[in-house]
DNA sequence: GTGAAATCCGAAAGCGTTTTCGGTTGACTC
DNA sequence: GAGTCAACCGAAAACGCTTTCGGATTTCAC
């Protein structure tokens, strides 16, 4: 392997200086059209790739943007995390951005690296998944002038970019979906409230069932981990509640999944007695048996989404408050979510509550 | 937001000349103990962070590994690299190295990448997963003299630097399992043979016969997509073989579940009638109905054993050949592989060939 | 044919490090 | 007390690009 092109060598062999021919690669305005071309011949005959680091050196930009990734709890969500990257790394690619993986052990090693950025400014922006409704991490990345976006909101996220969900919609739509099958008796199963998704989910839930003037126990609103173990243990405390739910809306698959292993372990069949719907869409779901019926956002697209809107921002200056979008989740049906049965629960027409 | 604090101002601040400095952050042999002393003090007062793409120029180092991130079939691989990549991250943490992600969406495009790497050398090192047996790009990776590590091995991989999983010992662990379980009629379900994995388990299971003396049918050594439809079709044919298998090797847990839903629309049930023994050990697999016995390898210190041999590999020139190592697997004992049932197959002593 | 305005390009100064090379000390030898 | 040798440190040259500034042409109007 010889050296590299560089600069130089283009330079000398038109005869021009190392400055014009920046210029003329970089399109620059003040270079002629006939030497624009012939640079750009002679750039690609010498398979000519700058430098990168003498590039952002010399532009003070880094055309690198950071992936805070994850890690505590890895049960599926890996398939999660895998398909966002995905598409944010497809988006970058287009534009010879990098892809730059952060995955701090802890929130404050996260945080701490975010101050090393800030110094640094080896990553000229970030995407942040995961958020909190209480999230410290928006109000130190606007400190510390930052860009960045998330894949989800947060109390703090009025003056952010964000991408996200209407989580709200997408319970309401879910919930809705079982009451047109002829549920009535409707739990929740939701996710530990720091999260912030998990209070939208619940609201979309409770409003589809005022609308509907059904009223449910309170014992209806179950908290999970967003593990299949929390699942499973929040299943189990819905059966034993006094007239236990026909349905049962859950704040993921893992947690579904779960809940289907609770359902079992108490001769009860998924679908049958208890319907149930999860929330993500994994392909897995299709797979179970029973296979399980979700809502589905696409993962992918929200990833070159989440990209371009940070490309947006680092480059071209755009307000973060102008790049905040609500995509809508759909139902994914399989066969977890059916009409209820009259035989369950076994006190039925004493305690229906309709 | 203030500048950053640059190497010249701490130079002024203590009167030293900013190569002294930078010799000193260093541990130059040359700078005496006091001199390293007071100026580390000074860079941790004005929390000082060396400007990565500086150092990085004027050095012609990158500190940079990249990881070729598979995308084609995302099914449940997701949570296969998250954890590795997890592993990979943390590792090069510690030093302060970048991890770089690389998601190229054909065959082509990521040699071609490749060869723009091997220009820009803006990546010092990659890590390649899913290897085939034939597989273009160690031989390029090589002309390149682009410092790698598989994860995985292949027929090109003698020369080369991989850290890899004894396949074939799994499943010839895996077979044994199943074979002092009584089990005689064990058939397998693998891979597509240019993933290179994929002859490796097949002939363990075939050893772990061999040894015991049991003869099986051609048909026992079935091929499946590594899909959850790979392994539902793969396990249909098996059951519609003359004498169907007590017992199923399967190249993966996503062809494991598969092959769960072909026994169910037949009316069997795994770990029943037919015993199943996955392999990747997810965690997914505990959650199944019923749990998915399988056999593990360790990711997470896969990742970071792949992040030290490339570091060493890069940074000290240790030889790509003497960095080959082989891990175990080991048995997760669930509820798919009992002993057989007198029951099954219906035909069972006509057909018996043992 | 003159001045002004475009048009196009080169010189040179960065960007913030690393690293080579050489020079200045002071201690130590005989 | 001249010479030797470490021990330390500074000057300055890279590293390869971007970008400002201004200079040389050419074009155009009048």
């Amino acid at each position: 392997m010889g050296k590299p092109t560089r600069l130089k060598v283009i330079a000398e062999r038109l005869n021009l200086s190392e400055s014009t021919v920046s210029r003329a690669l970089n399109d620059y305005q003040d270079i002629s059209a006939h030497t624009k071309l012939i640079v750009r011949n002679m750039a690609k005959q010498l398979d000519y790739q700058p430098n990168i680091h003498a590039k952002r050196l010399a532009s003070g930009k880094s055309e690198t943007i950071g992936y805070v990734m994850p890690i505590q709890e890895a049960q599926v969500t890996g398939q999660f995390i895998h398909e966002l990257m995905a598409g944010i790394a497809k988006a970058l690619a287009k534009y010879g951005w990098d892809l730059c993986v952060i995955a701090p052990q802890t929130t404050e090693e996260e945080l701490a690296i975010f101050k090393k950025i800030a110094r640094t400014r080896h990553i000229s922006g970030l995407v942040i998944t995961r958020t909190f409704s209480d999230d410290p991490r928006f109000q130190l990345l606007q400190e510390l002038e930052i860009p960045f976006v998330s894949h989800g909101r947060s109390q703090e996220s009025r003056k952010t970019a964000w991408l996200d969900v209407d989580n709200e919609l997408a319970f309401f739509d879910m919930t809705n979906h079982l009451i047109e099958l002829g549920h009535k008796r409707i739990a929740h199963i939701g996710g530990p409230l720091h999260y912030n998704f998990a209070y939208q989910r619940r609201d979309g839930w409770q409003r589809a069932l005022k609308t509907h003037g059904i009223k449910v126990p309170k014992t209806y609103a179950e908290t999970a981990e967003l593990t299949f173990d929390g699942g499973c243990h929040a299943m189990q405390r819905l059966l034993e509640v006094e007239s236990p739910p026909t349905a049962v809306c859950c704040v993921s698959d893992v947690v579904a999944i779960g809940a289907m292993q609770a359902l079992r372990k108490n001769g009860l069949r998924p679908g049958k007695e208890v319907s149930l719907i999860g929330y993500d869409g994994l392909e897995l779901g299709a797979w179970l048996d029973p296979p399980l019926t979700s809502m589905r956002q696409p993962l992918q697209s929200a990833g070159e989404k989440l990209a371009q809107i940070l490309m947006k921002i680092v480059e071209r200056g755009s307000l973060p408050s102008d790049n905040q979008e609500l995509v809508r989740a759909s139902l994914v049906q399989r066969e977890t979510a059916n009409a209820p049965i009259s035989s369950w629960p076994p006190n039925r027409t004493q305690a229906d509550n309709q």
